[in-house]
DNA sequence: CCGTTCCATACGCCCAGAGATATCAGATGA
DNA sequence: TCATCTGATATCTCTGGGCGTATGGAACGG
């Protein structure tokens, strides 16, 4: 790619001529007096080496060299006033794409509504969402894989910020059949000698630390009888008889016959769901997407 | 279409450093020193309004809004680029389109070797050739629907410049099977009774007007029993024994079983065919293609 | 803690290019 | 023949932008 030779402005008083074909009449459309526009396509002329108009009486005609600049004068005007279009409105925030990624309980509570919202405002931005737990989002916010994440219970990062976006309390997961599930409320201690369906820790130490908490706090150590890494296997599996579990009340939302939510005594324990976006991201969207959370909050979606 | 914004050397900067990602091998590549860069690269910016790297120790990165003007600069550059190499190919003479017009009994003497020299010379050149009778072409080329003619006996006109490249002795054409065709030479005068195949007087005055007069000067007037469009079809009338026909020497390249090409006495009168082009015609292929023919006399196509 | 790397800023120079006004010159047509 | 329309030329002004050198300031690595 060599050094640019043409001015743009005289390729575009070149496109206006070549479409009026009469110098009086370019040079009113581009708002200038006729003897300048004379100079800039003799200018460009020059630039070229060969004559791009025949003058004749009544008017100019192109030649052939000319007929042949026309388009790519054209690609190049045109090209140049979109890509400078599209550049602002992805500079301004209006357009783009955000990834965005989200533990699967968010699904269930704050993620539709978000997702709503944020279309509504930017239409013209494409929004890339996809399921992962909280570590993976944690890595992906590094790696610059996704720019925005839906976490459960974070812990502080140096390089990311994070914004708590709801708070909710924990229920027991029985299944229906259980004689505890007879009660609207059960103590956590209730479910000592139970065996325990879980998320493996790895896939959020904070949560999992907090529900290991809540049963330290009753006095016992949950066995855990079977890992699984979706909150809708959990179900699953705690319908089937497998075990009892503790998660976060968005849980509610997923209808499974048999499988019974029941709030826990006590009920002061909260599970975080916050916002995470790297600190240093200068993307617009993702400021965007944060004042979206903000305004919305109240609103509660 | 609008005023254009950014200047192209802006634009080129703005592509090799999105290339190098680094202000001082840009720079370096640009043949310029750092601070100027950077000043482009600012002015650039200012421009579209939003920054479109992001600087960062070690080395700077696209911004959303730099990734999306990228390809736009690049395809600007690269046709500009490509559409001045055209041009100038175009309006050097080295590239373009010819369109030519040629009497068809032109086709068996110059026009072959025309074609062939010409082509070998400007192999970039695209040649869009049509049979078309003398008067017709001469229409033709003040409509600018084709550049150059070969012509048959053309008169002067103002707009149109001529060129003789052949002249030729007339021949008498027989049905091989006449009396007259058993000697080598005939005098027109011996055909004075015998019905005429000729090209209506419409196709080209002035050969018709050409091969009247030698029949005038043998003291009598044509009787034309038929006329063709075509010399290869005068051929086959004369054949059929429908008459007889005085045409142009070249026609002798019509190998025709039962036709037989006499030369005439006297073998004074010579008929020319010339090329023709628009006086005013700017396009240097013209004036190629002229260069070409007269180069080529000497060898005698 | 210091040197290196990398980019930005400051300042000055210079010229291409874009604009204006005034005028000229060729072709056309009543 | 003369008025008119076409575009070209001459001349002047002004400024944006491209380039240089010198210097500043932040971040990183040993």
């Amino acid at each position: 790619m060599e050094r640019p030779e043409l001015p743009l402005p005289q390729l575009h008083a070149f496109v206006v001529l070549a479409e009026e074909l009469h110098f009086g009449h370019a040079a009113a459309r581009l708002g200038i007096a006729q003897p300048p526009l004379s100079q800039q396509i003799r200018r460009l002329e020059d630039k070229v080496g060969y004559a791009l108009f025949s003058r004749r009486p009544g008017g100019v005609v192109l030649t052939p060299a000319g007929h042949e600049l026309l388009p790519a004068a054209r690609r190049v005007l045109t090209d140049l006033a979109s890509g400078l279009a599209a550049a602002r409105a992805i500079g301004s925030g209006r357009a783009g794409r955000l990834r965005i990624g989200f533990a699967a309980s968010v699904a269930l509570t704050v993620l539709p509504g978000l997702l709503r919202t944020f279309r509504q405002r930017f239409p013209d931005v494409h929004l890339d969402i996809q399921e992962m737990t909280t570590a993976p989002q944690i890595a992906a916010l590094h790696d610059r894989t996704i720019d925005i994440g839906l976490v459960r219970e974070p812990y502080p990062e140096a390089e990311l910020g994070f914004r708590t976006v709801l708070r909710e309390p924990f229920v027991a997961v029985l299944p229906a059949a259980h004689p505890l599930a007879a009660q609207p409320a059960v103590e956590v201690a209730h479910l000592a000698d139970l065996p325990f369906v879980l998320l493996p820790r790895a896939v959020g130490p904070q949560l999992y630390d907090q529900i290991a908490g809540l049963c330290a706090d009753a006095g016992f150590t949950p066995r855990v009888a079977q890992h699984a890494v979706e909150w809708q296997t959990v179900c699953a599996l705690v319908k089937t008889g497998l075990g009892v579990s503790l998660a976060p009340a968005s849980i509610r939302r997923i209808r499974l016959e048999g499988v019974a939510f029941r709030t826990i005594e006590p009920g002061t324990a909260r599970t975080r769901v916050a916002v995470a976006w790297r600190k240093n991201d200068e993307n617009p969207l993702v400021a965007q997407l944060l004042a979206t959370i903000s305004q919305g909050q109240p609103d509660g979606f």
